[in-house]
DNA sequence: CCAAGATGCTTGAAGTCTCAAGCATGCAGT
DNA sequence: ACTGCATGCTTGAGACTTCAAGCATCTTGG
């Protein structure tokens, strides 16, 4: 249970930086419940599920192999390949083969999964207007951004198509 | 699938906007992904029971109603009810009878939970800490605690305690 | 005191996610 | 061409979450 590093005293969080953390947590918990629930309702997917279809929607041909799209949504393969098995019985995403690669597959948005995605934007960007844009200045907006884009940095694989460094 | 207010075209995010937001997903999605891998490796348990393991030692004589357990951490009270089950049977937390009301339970954290959550601590302060706040100046924290704190402060039905106003 | 509704918490089923394992194809070195 | 390993993706089982329903206990108004 305990690595090398662990047998050390930890630096523990500053009074802000806990404060700080707190507030993220609570924030992203109920973020997470406020949109899932709100998509569920209006359009019977979860959060991540819309995201996909939106990375797929700005993707060249409404379509990519599986391994982009999940790295590009920041979930495993095997959580996007159980996503895409129910959204494909949904009929929004078809796969296809991928011609140059035997193994791959590509993800393909539908007609049907287009339009599910145009109809429910305008509620899903209201809530999170709603939710978060609307109460922020653009300052804050632009120093939220900031420290997320760090945050997300650090935690990507340092080369993540180098994997070699690993 | 649409409500009144979806009708009128709703007010898209601007650029600054989208590219905030895909930062904050993006930073969620691979914390959460991150912090659970870690806590499950070296704990056995996902972020959100070590959450409920912190704040019930932060209770006084480290016991707490239900509802007020998962109003603190975020989470509907069937999800807690589900996770102080199966905490119950790794022998960290156990149920009591609430004395003055007996339609309430206690949370109590066990002399073994809190041994759990001391010895898992460090760890993932570490990972905490090398995620986040390693990575970010005091004044990056503190505008990234005050976006959250906004953003929570937002979606927490407006007065919790309230409910005669919702 | 009683009925009716509110509150506190739990339950089971269905949906989703994780983890480890597996299959098929690609590729590099010989 | 062949072996051995890497890559792309899927699968099934188990863990966790959600949702709707349910039971028991309080509380309020008559």
């Amino acid at each position: 249970m305990k690595t090398p590093a662990d047998t050390d005293e930890p630096r523990w969080l500053t009074e802000d930086e806990q404060r700080s953390w707190q507030a993220y947590v609570q924030a992203s918990m109920l973020l997470e419940d406020h949109l899932d629930r709100q998509l569920q309702r209006d359009a019977g997917m979860p959060h991540v599920y819309y995201g996909l279809l939106v990375k797929l929607s700005w993707a060249p041909r409404h379509r990519m192999r599986m391994t982009e799209l999940a790295e590009a949504a920041k979930i495993t393969r095997s959580r996007l390949s159980h996503a895409v098995a129910r959204m494909e019985k949904d009929g929004w995403v078809r796969r296809e083969d991928c011609p140059d690669d035997k193994r791959g597959q590509n993800a393909v948005l539908t007609d049907k999964g287009l339009k599910v995605l145009q109809d429910t934007a305008p509620g899903h960007v209201t809530a999170v207007r709603t939710a978060i844009f609307d109460r922020l200045t653009p300052e804050q907006v632009e120093q939220f951004g900031t420290a997320c884009r760090i945050i997300a940095d650090g935690l990507q694989p340092a080369g993540a198509d180098l994997p070699w460094l690993r």
